[in-house]
DNA sequence: CGCTTCTTTCAATCATTTCTGAAAACCCTA
DNA sequence: TAGGGTTTTCAGAAATGATTGAAAGAAGCG
């Protein structure tokens, strides 16, 4: 028989494994199920790859391989590449774990932390000061909204440019052992 | 005109804003609308309520109602009450809001981080020692793996029981400068 | 026990999100 | 600026997820 190179197999199968676990992940957290699995096959693959590409391995229509790339783009976290003399779009995920972690953090506080934080003061103001059943009130909102302005603060913190810092932080946080 | 008291009014209003504003959080979080919607309810009352408080006060049908109770104390978060000489079942909230938060991680974790993991390195063993395009994706791989490992041991730290120590350093976090 | 009250379950329905595909818009190049 | 290749848009279709309500199941009480 002819010899045979089990390699490529293997390398795609791992692939296509990553995407699908990267995908459930996504759901998971409010992403789309495809547009999890186009940044997983961005990342893992390595290189640019087009529209066309995308749509081929994942075997997604036109619309939402282009409306999954666009959304990853205005995340932060896929940028758009050229080839010379090709006039086809290409796409490529930013390698960098810390990076990539970074943008979905600063996304999320911008889309979820902040709005309530404005509403959870809003809310406050309403009873502010008033006293019988509204002090309970009042005790628990203050207790939230304390808690997440730490929240906040912390995410500040990381995605901050010397965000580093608290990279360094989270590893020595989870190695020592007090 | 007989003097009326606004209180109660103002004091139902901030509650049910309260609740709204919760509730959209919940779902950015892949928790329905309706459980989060419960669950602040629980919270912002303060003492325990039946079943059909809860209907009645949220509007949804007894199964719903019945369902997010559950899953809730399922969670950790809520916990199952009784008043002498009343057959019906109350539930309440969990008032400390980082007790709350920890429950959260602890959850999530289990459902999100611990899988993933499992199937990375499942994953990683597909083509460990591959040379050739195998490498950089192994590295990617490793990359991936390292962090959520960083991820994990984090996590277990802020849920354990001398999690409070994380707590202290989140709160001394958010608040130095460098 | 049998009655009553309360809770859970689950198939059917309803609502929301996501995906598709074809048409419109865009943009090089000649 | 006409023509071919590429990307975006969006109305409708499909898939997914949540809710209802009624029936079955417990559990306390006399």
């Amino acid at each position: 028989m002819a010899p045979t190179n089990p390699q490529p197999d293997t390398l795609r199968e791992a692939q296509d494994r990553f995407i699908a676990t990267w995908g459930q992940m996504g759901s998971a957290w409010g992403i789309s199920r495809t547009m999890a699995e186009v940044h997983a096959l961005l990342f893992i693959a390595g290189d640019p790859l087009c529209t066309d590409d995308v749509m081929d391995r994942l075997e997604i229509s036109r619309g939402s391989a282009s409306m999954s790339l666009r959304a990853l783009v205005e995340w932060g976290v896929v940028s758009r590449a050229h080839k010379r003399g090709d006039r086809k779009e290409y796409f490529s995920a930013d390698q960098d774990v810390w990076t990539l972690f970074r943008a979905v953090v600063r996304e999320r506080m911008k889309r979820e932390v902040d709005p309530l934080l404005a509403s959870l003061f809003e809310i406050r103001d309403l009873t502010r000061g008033m006293g019988g059943d509204a002090s309970e009130h009042n005790l628990r909102l203050d207790e939230l909204l304390q808690f997440f302005e730490i929240v906040q603060a912390v995410g500040q913190r990381f995605i901050s440019p010397n965000g580093e810092g608290l990279q360094a932080a989270a590893e020595i946080l989870s190695k020592t052992s007090a």
